[in-house]
DNA sequence: CTTACTATTGCAACACTGTCGCAACAAAAA
DNA sequence: TTTTTGTTGCGACAGTGTTGCAATAGTAAG
């Protein structure tokens, strides 16, 4: 399935690599302007994903976040860190550091999912 | 708001004592079996949670899971471990050991929500 | 440039999860 | 038993994410 460049793609991309840090559909839908219907911007995010070009987070507030992936070759990815989601403006950043989790023997990991919520140190003032 | 015992409060609680385990809200009403509205099993779990009974997790699959408190003294809840959702049975367990993140400087957690999703040892046969 | 192929889009409809208002009900205390 | 008020059931609602389908528009071949 070879994919073609469009002026959505493009503005889905613009939007996360202007923001610098994770964005929910909605952010990014708000970013470019409702130009763009919503269920392509869900469609768009899903093929980075596919391709590796974003990773995504499930937040505790149940919604999905998009980063772009940084640091991480094509073949290996490794998106085992936290994320930090502020509850004051609400944004969502990735933490640097790496984790590994011990898991039961005979058991095999698939997805890593890390968030912590709380106060960043701009809206803790 | 001083809490009443109902039937209803009663079978959510023993259906989470049965499982042993971490359940979401439909895995509860089909544990009990309809007999109990859907808002209510909500009000209940939240109610749970409020009063330090339960505790929440997010899971990758966007759905919230209910466990019981273990080890937990009423004061000081610990909840910073990992969860392991099952891809195969839809289980969700919480993993023992105990997690630290470090935060960039100035910021405050509130809340931890970590998920591991792949396959348990029964199902990875 | 023109044509053919098909990936992508827009729109509507849908499934699902979780919440809330309100009147009726029932647990607990008086 | 009566009173109080926490709890329930029902319906409606908001939000998120997905999917089917016809129309559109990249892309590469001719
Ligand atoms: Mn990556
Ligand atoms: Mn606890
Ligand atoms: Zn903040
Ligand atoms: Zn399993």
């Amino acid at each position: 399935m070879k994919r073609r460049n469009t002026p959505s793609k493009t503005a889905v991309l613009s939007a996360l690599e202007q923001a610098g840090t994770a964005l929910s559909h909605d952010k990014i839908l708000a970013s470019i302007g409702d130009s763009i219907d919503r269920a392509t911007v869900y469609r768009i995010l899903n093929r980075f994903c596919d391709d590796g070009i974003t990773h995504r987070i499930v937040a505790d507030d149940g919604k999905q976040y998009f980063a772009l992936c940084e640091g991480c070759s094509h073949e290996a990815h490794a998106h085992n860190h936290f994320h930090f989601r502020c509850l004051g403006c609400d944004s969502v950043e990735c933490l640097s550091s790496e984790v590994t989790v011990g898991l039961p023997k005979g058991y095999r990991a698939e997805n890593f999912n890390g968030v912590i919520s709380g106060f960043c140190a701009g809206c803790e003032a």
